[in-house]
Parts: structure tokens; C-alpha cells; sequence
DNA sequence: CGCCTAATTGAACCCGGTCAACCTTAGTGG
DNA sequence: CCACTAAGGTTGACCGGGTTCAATTAGGCG
């Protein structure tokens, strides 16, 4: 479809939109959505691994995540979908979708069909630029899983985790405070980290005992932002934009707390080249 | 300073470029390059995590690695540029580079500066394709890199690392038959694939002995690509369309040789969902 | 021929996986 | 109203792949 009513807002060459599209619908760039909201169950693929794809998704509200399955049977999770963003951009780039995505909650979809990705460059340079920068978030998103995986031990691991859905999740104007529900069950948080259930259990009480976090049913709520931050080193910038804003907001100051437990290593930051 | 001095070739509606960018100058598209090039020691930054930047990077010889260092002095290698390929779109984008660019060898450059890269969605579709389909097939590398460290084992890393590499390197013509030089010394694959030196030298070994890799020197040679492949579950098609055309070339047939060692679980395909 | 970097190899240790049991919660139907 | 069921959460005991520490050997280069 593509109903190409630009954005009413200048075309000028203002900074690149806020979020990775998150709430892209609706705020600046109108996508001329195919119209109709689809319900879809929990559970359920949207995108499957090997078969082509044409349109884009709107996610209009639940979560949804991106996997693949390996020959041995271990899903991973490359990233969570939540509300507001966009997905399905890879799947119609490549011949063949790589990731498959599911719905991890009941959720609302809408469709935008996309023609030709092609025209997209030539026809309507601010979503082309929107979507880039989408692109370029996510991709950023999932570098930094990498390091998840590849660097940092479960504890850090899951403070890192935590850590990143309370900002993206903010973005969204769903976070009270400094807690969130999360509608995840540990066998979904184990695969996107790379963790088995029994171990994301054991570290999620760890992190309880330590009073970094507290879990009450679904919602978690983040005791101590800065304690959690220096344990995982983590730095919001990857998140794009918006989340640079909220960085002021977010830390509740408080001495540098000392991280504890099996943190890989306290090499003094003089190794830091 | 872009001097727009546009593609010649139509800019009509064809297919995506072949690869990344792979090749890209000279080839298809003119970047409209600077001009000089420039020459790098080995072991020097090209981009510093941190420091905001206005201009791409065209490789035109040597191997260079994206990283970041963690709080703890950990390194962790996003992924290898190889000859050909651009880099430091990501660093344009967010208002502060989020990786780090070394040079592992010594390397030839010239840069691309992009006024603003706002500019090029209005004033260059075609780069504007080019530049999305190369970051898309970059950010599927390093979703399968998540994967390597997330679910493969050291043996699995490490079979799927230089299988990547050969495709990889086959798009740029340097691979003669089944063998390609490596200018990496153990450390630099332990940072990119999450293992330390002394573990890559043991897997590298059981590869050799194994029977399944070669290694002279710097030179690896993959003697049972299919055995590999089955191994890691290396499926090329992440590699973008180039990679595509190579299937037929490289696999040399042969029985589905048994993988061995360590490999984290024998479930039969029938768990495959 | 020394010097430095990289590659190798050995031995001990430990984080996280595996296996297995048990508990909690929510939903369902009689 | 409650028994029954299923999915998810929790906990313990043990094991092993990969790290760590440390020492030795090869390779490139002035």
C-alpha cells in the first residue's frame, strides 16, 4: 500500500529519529500502517526461518522475540521484540528469512507491506532513513548480546539484561519508576542469554539476596541502578537516542557500590589498554 | 567533501549489490573516494569507542577487527574486516562511535568523508541501498557470532570461524582452492570467539589431528568442508548473496562424515521441531 | 646471536550445565 | 468448592568444558 503521505513535519535534515522506530507509529514518521490491527496468540510464529516475506510488522503491544534453532535443538534468542517497535526488516532483505519470531505474550500486530524494499530508497528517503537507523540500533543491540555471551558471567549477564529492558522499556512509557513487568519465563531469558533456566533461577535469587533487584510475580523492579551498572559495565549508548535522556533521570546517584561475587575478574583499570 | 559525482551506471531498480560492499569500489558503485590512500601500521586504532566521526573507511588491503574493551580489560572482537569491505557507518550514526577499529595487519585505507549521512538518503539512493544491504549483512554476521558464543562449543566456534572466513575471503579472491592465508595470531581469534589463547590452541589442534584443517604457518586449509559444516551447522546464506553462488563450488561432495569430539549433543534432526 | 612475540603443553580449579526431585501457581471441570 | 493437571519456578548433587597459572618451545628480526 503505502499510502506515501510524508510526514507532515519539515523533511528537513533534522537529527536522526529518536528510538529504533520504537513508537514510530503514531509519533513521527507515519507509516501508513495496512490499516488493520491483528491479533495474534501468545506462542505463536509470525516469521518463519526459511520462508520469504514481503511486509514489516508494527508491533502495536506485547512482546516477541527472535530465534533460531540449531541443529542440536537449542533455541537462541537473538533479541526481544517490545511494544512500539517495528521487525521483519531483515527477513524481507535477505531471500530467506535468517531468524524466526515468535510471540512471547498475546500481541498486536499490524502489517506494512513494503512492495519493493527497493523503492523504498528512491521513493520515500525519510522512512529509508528511519529504517536505517532502526537497522543500525538493533544491530547494536544485538553486538552487545554479543559481548553478553562472549564476556560476561551469568551474574553480569542478567544484571545486564535487566538493565537494558528497564531503558527500552522506558522509551516506551511503560516503566513505573524503576520497575517493569516482564512477561518472561527463565527458560526465555536463558535462551537470549546463552544461560539455562536453572542457572538464570539461581542468579536471579543472587542478585535478590544482594539486594540489586526484587521480583514480585512479573514485575521486577531494580534496587540499585548503579550497582547493577558497574557489575556489567553497562553504558545505554548502544540504545540510541533516547536513551541518552534518561541517563540524568535514572541514576539515583549513591556511592559506587562495590560489586561482588564471582565477577571474572578485578583486573585495576590500568589494564584498560 | 563528497563530490557528488554521481554513479554513472543507471540507477535503476536492480537487485541489491552482491555483497556487503565487498568490492564495492571499482566495482558497481563509486564511492567517490577521497582520493589518497592511506597506509596503517599494524596495531593501530583507525576508530576509538568514544570519539564522534564523519567519515567511512574503505579497506583496501589488510585485516582489520572491530572491538571493545571491557571494565575488567577484557577484549571482545565484534568481527574481522576484510579486504574490500567498508567500516564506520556505525561510528557516523550514533553520536559517538560504540566500537573501537584496530588494524590486525597492516593496512591500506582511504576514507569516505559523508558530510552528513542524513544527506544521502535524499541525494544518493543508490549509495543509500548500499550502504543498508551492507550493514544488514553486518549485522547478521555478528547475530551468528552471538550464536557462536552462545551455543557453540570451543570446537564449533572455531570450525564455524574459519568456514566464515573461507566464504568470506572467496568473495575477495584471494582463496586458492580450499586454503587462505590468516594473518591472526591466536589471541585475536580467542577475542572474537570468547575463548582464551590456550583454549584456541587446543581446539586447533583437535581440528588438525582430527584430519578436518591444515595449518602452515598463516595458511589454513580446509580439507573436509562438508565435515565442518555439519559440525558447526554453518549455513552460508547469512553471508549475503555472493555467498549464495559459492555453495556448489566448494562443497567437493563426499559422505556426510560423522562430526566427533565434544559436541554438545547428538539429538537426532527429528528434535528440530 | 639475543630479544620479543606467539605458539604449545601440563595441571589444578571452577562456573555453569546436567539430571532429578519437589514446590507453587493458575486454570479447569465436576 | 475442591481435586486434578500442567506449566513454570526452586533447589540439591555431581560433572565437565574451558579458564587460570605457569613453564617451555618455536619464529621473526635487528
Amino acid at each position: 500500500m503505502l499510502k506515501d503521505r510524508r510526514n507532515p513535519a519539515p523533511a528537513s535534515a533534522q537529527p536522526l529519529p529518536p528510538f529504533p522506530l520504537y513508537r514510530l507509529v503514531g509519533g513521527g514518521l507515519d507509516l501508513a500502517c495496512g490499516g488493520e490491527i491483528r491479533h495474534v496468540h501468545k506462542n505463536t510464529d509470525i516469521i518463519i526461518a526459511g520462508r520469504h516475506y514481503q511486509a514489516l510488522f508494527v508491533n502495536h503491544g506485547g512482546w516477541l522475540f527472535r530465534y533460531k534453532i540449531l541443529h542440536n535443538g537449542d533455541r537462541q534468542i537473538m533479541d526481544f521484540i517490545l511494544p512500539g517497535q517495528i521487525f521483519g526488516l531483515q527477513a524481507c532483505l535477505f531471500k530467506t528469512a535468517l531468524y524466526s519470531v515468535a510471540a512471547a505474550t498475546d500481541v498486536l500486530l499490524s502489517s506494512v507491506s513494503l512492495e519493493a524494499i527497493d523503492r523504498v530508497f528512491e521513493d520515500n528517503p525519510p522512512l529509508a532513513r528511519a529504517l536505517f537507523w532502526s537497522a543500525a540500533c538493533e544491530s547494536a543491540i544485538i553486538a552487545e548480546h554479543l559481548i553478553d555471551t562472549a564476556r560476561r558471567s551469568a551474574y553480569e549477564r542478567v544484571s545486564h539484561f535487566l538493565l537494558e529492558l528497564l531503558v527500552r522499556l522506558k522509551a516506551t512509557g511503560v516503566v513505573e519508576g524503576m520497575s517493569f513487568e516482564m512477561p518472561l519465563t527463565q527458560e526465555l531469558i536463558g535462551g537470549a542469554l546463552g544461560l539455562t533456566t536453572v542457572h538464570v533461577n539461581r542468579t536471579l535469587r543472587a542478585l535478590r539476596e544482594d539486594g540489586l533487584i526484587a521480583i514480585e510475580g512479573r514485575r521486577v523492579t531494580i534496587l540499585d541502578f548503579e550497582a547493577l551498572s558497574l557489575i556489567c559495565d553497562f553504558d545505554s549508548s548502544y540504545l540510541g537516542e533516547a536513551a541518552r535522556t534518561l541517563r540524568g533521570e535514572m541514576a539515583p546517584s549513591g556511592p559506587a557500590a562495590q560489586p561482588r561475587r564471582h565477577i571474572r575478574s578485578a583486573v585495576p583499570p590500568s589494564r584498560l589498554i
